[in-house]
DNA sequence: CGAGAGACTGGACACGGTGTTGATTAATTT
DNA sequence: AAATTAATCAACACCGTGTCCAGTCTCTCG
């Protein structure tokens, strides 16, 4: 997702660029994107306003592209595990769970703001949901599988439960990171969502 | 309500809040809030803009009062729910989610809304997160009543097990209202959060 | 070394939306 | 008919975004 044109041999360009992307999941933590002008994304990097739009379209664009770094992360690992669930299937889930709490309690404030401008944003929204497709995907192969060979029940539509319970993991995730009021401690989400994943699929 | 005839001096100003609220829940069908200037709530009800600011104090507060009118419905609903689950404890979890999914299916239109407001908006966020902790409660008590008489497994708290599918219920419940790419199709949605919610419960 | 090419700045500006003020009109009470 | 109060609107001040551009700094290469 990069075009690069600039030839020549100063490196600074890229250095700015990653300048901004920090100071923002920095002053991220602990205030919405909203409540950060772009102004002071521009001066938190030493560069002024008017050349941040050099780097970036707009502060959306900057989420984007700090979510994009967190989501090829959790590629990365999703892709790294086994696509069946071995002999131990209770374990293999459970490990798939933590690949996603791992990597979003790893970068909690990007991951709630992101969430947030899934709104008005359909970059991030497109992004996203591409992710999501990705993993709902993986889930419902994974449990048509199970239910395939007799060890899940099928009362339940693989591709319904699989949704669902990407969607939960999403919500009580964020609700966990972001310290919403209603929300489960953070280091009971792996062990809760687990725990219901288990139940839901094999009842 | 009542008051009706030629007394009251100000027939004319409910009219006109009224008016608004209703604008704003028509034009909420199909754009999102943010899409929406003031002007348009204004005329749409037909005063003007500045004139806008004598009944609400923003657009926010707008979708506080719609939202407000869709979870009182809510409440009076779920009050009306008996509250131990009777002989037939997998209809009334059942009935119970169908309240939810019946009254945010007919205000579709809010619900995705104030749900996509809850960022910005304190007060919005305050009314959903009261509201939910109602709801939360609820559920913990029937899950506690359930594994205290032995018919549910403890291994997972019953307030985690509250909190988390609840959060399901919001997530999915929206998703497929807000016709997202990745959601259950409207008329499943009941089946398969119910058949999650005994799952996760019973096991 | 000095010229040319980016990178970068600062300031001006148009725009769109929000929220406020104060004067004004209309309805009602006394 | 005077006083009161509700309702209304036009005008204004403000803020952040995004655009533009003329000018400056600094690196690199001929």
């Amino acid at each position: 997702m990069e075009q690069r044109g600039r030839r020549p041999a100063r490196i600074s360009g890229d250095d700015r660029h990653d300048a901004i992307l920090s100071t923002a999941e920095r002053l991220l933590d602990g205030r919405s994107l909203d409540d950060i002008p772009i102004e002071e994304l521009a001066s938190g990097a030493g560069i002024s306003r008017s050349n941040f739009y050099f780097y970036f379209a707009s502060k959306d664009d900057v989420l984007l592209a700090l979510l994009d770094r967190v989501i090829t992360e959790v590629q990365h690992r999703v892709a790294a595990l086994p696509r069946d669930l071995g002999h131990e299937p209770q374990a293999a889930w459970r490990r798939s769970i933590g690949v996603f709490v791992d990597v979003f309690s790893a970068h909690r404030a990007v991951s709630v703001a992101a969430i947030g401008a899934r709104g008005r944003s359909p970059e991030i929204e497109a992004l996203w949901s591409r992710s999501m497709q990705t993993w709902v995907d993986f889930s419902r192969e994974a449990i048509a599988a199970e239910q395939a060979r007799g060890a899940a029940p099928s009362g339940i539509s693989a591709g319904d439960l699989a949704v669902s319970l990407n969607l939960m993991n999403e919500r009580v995730l964020v609700a966990a990171l972001a310290g919403e009021t209603l929300a489960v401690t953070p280091d009971a989400v792996l062990d809760v969502l687990a725990g219901i994943w288990l139940r839901a699929i094999y009842a």
